[in-house]
DNA sequence: CCCCCCCC
C-alpha cells in the first residue's frame, strides 16, 4: 500500500488553517511530563516536505505510544487538532484524535527529505540543518515548540514497564453476592475473563488499518462508529463507546444548598481506557437496573466534563454525566472488551509512595481480622475488617475494608485479594484503606493471582514477612534506645559484662553472600551446623545423630551505614529473612539452581533502609576482644520516626 | 447536580 503524505499540511496546521484529515509521518516522539503528572508525548511530524516538532499528543491518546502503536516512521491521519498559541508566543498543535494508518514497519523509513518548518516560512538549508534537527535522538529540537517545565525530552520509555506494573485486565469481582473462590478451571468463555489476546502490551504486528480489533476502528457488528474511551473529550458529541461496567455504586441520596436528589455512578473500561459515569435522578430510574457489573454496553450521548481529580481515581481527564437523551444498550458480542485495568504496586513499593495515593494492590490475605463495628466521628456506625496482605516482595501491609465489603469478606483459605483503587494512608507507617470507589477482588482470574498463589504455597507462607503497618502506634519511643552508629562506638557500648541494646536507622550497604547460609541440623529445635560424612549423611554433634538431610539457616554478615559511620552486624534466620525477603530454604535452593537469581536477591536487598534493633556485646576469641553487633529485629522505616531521628541528629551535629 | 471514603 502506497500512501502519499498531505503536502502543505505542516504549514496549514501550524497556522491553524482548516485541513481535513491530513496524512503525516511521525519522525520522532519524545516523552515529557505534563503538569498533571501524566506522561505527555511530543511529536515531530512530517508532510514529506516540512517537519515540525510542535505537535503534542492529548494525554487521552497516550495509549497509542504506550502500546507502541504510535512509533517513529508510522503514518498518521490527524482527525482532530487544535492549534494554539502558548503564553510565550510559541505555537502548539495538539492532536486530539488520530489514527495510525500505516505501521512503521510497512512504511519502512523516512519519506522524502523534509526540512524543519520555520515560523518565518524560511527554510533552513537542508544540507546543513535537516540531518541534525531531524535526527530522532537529537536532544535539541530547534523547531518552535511549547516549553514544559521540568521536562527534558527523554526517550519514550513508557511502555517498558516491569511485569508488575503492566496494565492488566482483571475480572471484576464486585458482585456483592458471591466473592469468587479460587477456581483455576473456570469456564474460559466467561465474559468476565482476563483476555490475553487483547494484551495491550503486545506490539501491533499488522497495519492497524487492517486490524478489526484495533481500538481505532469501528466495530463491524455495530452500525455506529465505536470510539475508544480514551479519545472522548468535551469538544465532540457524536460518539458511541462499547465498554464494560467495572464498578457500579449503590443509589445514594444527596442534599445540599444547591438542591437534593439521588445518584449513582459506575465505571466502564474498554481496550483504550476507562471513565467514570454518573447518573442523577431520572437517569437513576432509567438506567440503574439495566446496568450490571461486568456486562458490556453501547453508551452514547452523554455529557463529557473535566474530571475532578480530587475524587477521581481513574486514568482519564474526563468523566461523563448521563442526561435525558443518553442511550445505553446492552452489547452481547463483548469478548474483546477487557474486564478491568489494574496497575499493581508491589507492597514493598508502598513505602515510597505518597500518603493518600490511590493504588492497586494484590496480595495473599495471610490473615483476615474479625469484622468489628466502629462509630465514626460523624456518629455513623460502620463495619470494618482489616486484612493482612503479603506479596512476593516479602512485605506485608494492612488493608481495611468497610461496610458490606467488610462483612461479606471471607478470608478462609488465605485467598488472593486484589484491590483496585485503595488509598494509601500513613497510619502505623503505611496502611491501605478501601474507598467507596475501590473494587475488591477475591481470587481474581488473572496471571498475577496465579503467580502469587504459586509463590505463597511454595515459599511465601514460610517467609517471616515484615509488615509496613506497625501493630501498635506506641511502638516507637520508650522501648527504643536510639543511637547513631558512631554513638555505639564512642560510648563503648557492650564493653561491660552484659549485653546492651540499641536501635538505629541505617542502610544496608553490603552483605556477604558467600557464607550467608549454612547447613543446619534438621531436627526441630536444633540449629547446629551439620558436617557431611563420607557416607553422604549429615552429622549433628549436638544431637549426636546422623541425618539424610539438612535444613538451610541464615548467618548473614552485613555492613550497615548511617550518615556518620558504618558497622558490621550479624543477622540470623528471622532478621536475614526480612532483609532478603526470602526463606533460607528458598535461597539455598536458588543458589544451587540459579546463581543469577540468587545474586539478584542480594542486589535487590542492598541499599535498603530499615530500623534495626540490635544487641551489642564484647566478645573475646583467642585473647582478641571485639564488639559484636547482632540484629534482633528489623522494622520498616516509619516516616514520622525517620523525620524525628533525622532532626535530632541534625541538632546534635549543630551543637 | 455527587465527591461520603470512616477506626485504631
Amino acid at each position: 500500500m502506497s500512501i502519499t503524505l498531505t503536502q502543505g499540511a505542516i504549514e496549514a496546521l501550524y497556522k491553524g488553517l482548516p485541513i481535513k484529515n491530513p496524512l503525516l509521518q511521525l519522525l520522532n516522539i519524545r516523552q515529557m511530563t505534563s503538569n498533571s503528572g501524566l506522561p505527555r508525548f511530543r511529536l515531530m511530524m512530517s508532510d514529506g516536505q516540512h517537519a515540525l516538532s510542535s505537535f503534542l499528543l492529548t494525554t487521552q491518546l497516550n495509549h497509542l505510544p504506550e502500546q507502541k502503536l504510535l512509533v517513529q516512521h508510522c503514518i498518521c491521519m490527524l482527525k482532530k487538532v487544535v492549534t494554539s498559541t502558548l503564553a510565550d508566543g510559541r505555537t502548539a498543535v495538539t492532536v486530539m484524535d488520530m489514527e495510525v494508518v500505516q505501521s512503521a514497519e510497512e512504511t519502512g523509513g523516512r519519506i522524502g527529505n523534509p526540512t524543519p518548518y520555520n515560523r518565518d516560512g524560511q527554510m533552513s538549508s537542508p544540507a546543513k540543518k535537516s540531518s541534525a534537527t531531524l535526527e530522532p535522538d537529537s536532544s535539541s529540537a530547534t523547531a518552535p515548540g511549547p516549553s514544559y517545565r521540568s521536562t527534558s525530552f527523554s526517550r519514550s520509555n513508557a511502555a517498558q514497564s516491569s511485569p508488575t506494573n503492566s496494565p492488566m485486565k482483571v475480572s471484576p469481582m464486585k458482585d456483592t453476592n458471591s466473592p469468587m473462590k479460587f477456581s483455576p478451571a473456570k469456564d474460559t468463555n466467561s465474559p468476565m475473563k482476563f483476555s490475553p489476546a487483547k494484551d495491550t502490551n503486545s506490539p501491533m504486528k499488522s497495519s492497524p488499518a487492517k486490524d478489526t480489533n484495533s481500538p481505532m476502528k469501528a466495530s463491524s457488528s455495530s452500525p455506529m462508529k465505536v470510539f475508544p474511551i480514551s479519545t472522548l473529550n468535551p469538544y465532540q458529541s457524536k460518539w458511541t463507546i462499547r465498554a464494560r461496567v467495572t464498578n457500579k455504586s449503590n443509589v445514594r441520596q444527596w442534599s445540599n444548598s444547591r438542591g437534593e436528589g439521588k445518584l449513582f455512578s459506575f465505571e466502564v473500561v474498554d481496550e483504550s481506557g476507562e471513565i467514570k459515569i454518573t447518573a442523577f435522578n431520572n437517569e437513576v430510574d432509567k438506567f440503574f437496573s439495566l446496568l450490571e457489573q461486568g456486562k458490556v454496553y453501547y453508551i452514547s450521548k452523554a455529557t463529557l466534563k473535566v474530571a475532578n481529580k480530587q475524587y477521581s481515581t481513574l486514568k482519564n481527564d474526563y468523566e461523563m454525566t448521563l442526561h435525558a437523551h443518553s442511550s445505553i444498550v446492552p452489547c452481547e458480542d463483548n469478548q474483546s472488551i477487557p474486564t478491568m485495568n489494574c496497575n499493581f504496586v508491589q507492597i514493598e513499593e508502598l513505602e515510597n509512595r505518597d500518603k493518600d495515593a490511590i493504588i492497586d494492590v494484590i496480595g495473599i490475605c495471610k490473615k483476615a481480622e474479625d469484622v468489628s463495628r466502629i462509630t465514626t466521628k460523624n456518629s455513623r456506625e460502620v463495619s470494618k475488617r482489616a486484612l493482612h496482605l503479603i506479596d512476593s516482595s516479602g512485605k506485608e501491609v494492612t488493608a481495611t475494608l468497610w461496610g458490606e465489603e467488610a462483612e461479606k469478606f471471607d478470608g478462609s483459605g488465605q485467598p488472593v485479594v486484589a484491590i483496585k483503587g485503595a488509598r494509601l494512608s500513613d497510619f502505623g507507617g503505611r496502611s491501605l484503606s478501601a474507598l467507596f470507589s475501590s473494587t475488591i477482588m477475591v481470587n481474581p482470574d488473572i496471571p498475577e493471582a496465579f503467580r502469587l498463589r504459586a509463590w505463597y504455597d511454595r515459599e511465601g507462607y514460610a517467609v517471616n514477612s515484615q509488615s509496613l503497618t506497625e501493630r501498635r502506634s506506641t511502638n516507637s519511643g520508650s522501648r527504643m534506645n536510639w543511637k547513631t552508629l558512631s554513638d555505639v562506638k564512642n560510648e563503648n557500648m557492650g564493653h561491660e559484662d552484659k549485653a546492651e541494646y540499641f536501635s538505629c536507622l541505617a542502610t544496608v550497604v553490603y552483605m556477604r553472600k558467600e557464607n550467608c547460609l549454612y547447613q543446619a541440623c534438621p531436627s526441630a529445635d536444633c540449629n547446629k551446623k551439620v558436617i557431611i560424612q563420607h557416607n553422604g549423611l549429615y552429622r549433628c554433634e549436638k544431637c549426636n545423630r546422623e541425618f539424610s538431610d539438612f535444613k538451610y539457616r541464615f548467618l548473614l554478615s552485613a555492613n550497615l551505614a548511617d550518615f556518620g559511620d558504618n558497622q558490621w552486624v550479624t543477622c540470623f534466620q528471622e532478621t536475614a529473612e526480612v532483609l532478603l525477603g526470602h526463606s533460607a530454604q528458598t535461597l539455598g535452593q536458588l543458589r544451587e539452581t540459579d546463581e543469577a537469581a540468587f545474586d539478584e536477591v542480594f542486589q535487590k536487598a542492598n541499599f535498603r533502609t530499615h530500623i534495626f534493633k540490635n544487641r551489642v556485646k564484647l566478645e573475646t576469641y583467642n585473647d582478641e576482644s571485639r564488639v559484636k553487633v547482632t540484629v534482633m529485629e528489623v522494622l520498616p522505616v516509619d516516616h514520622r520516626e525517620y523525620s524525628r531521628r533525622l532532626l535530632s541528629n541534625i541538632r546534635r551535629l549543630a551543637c
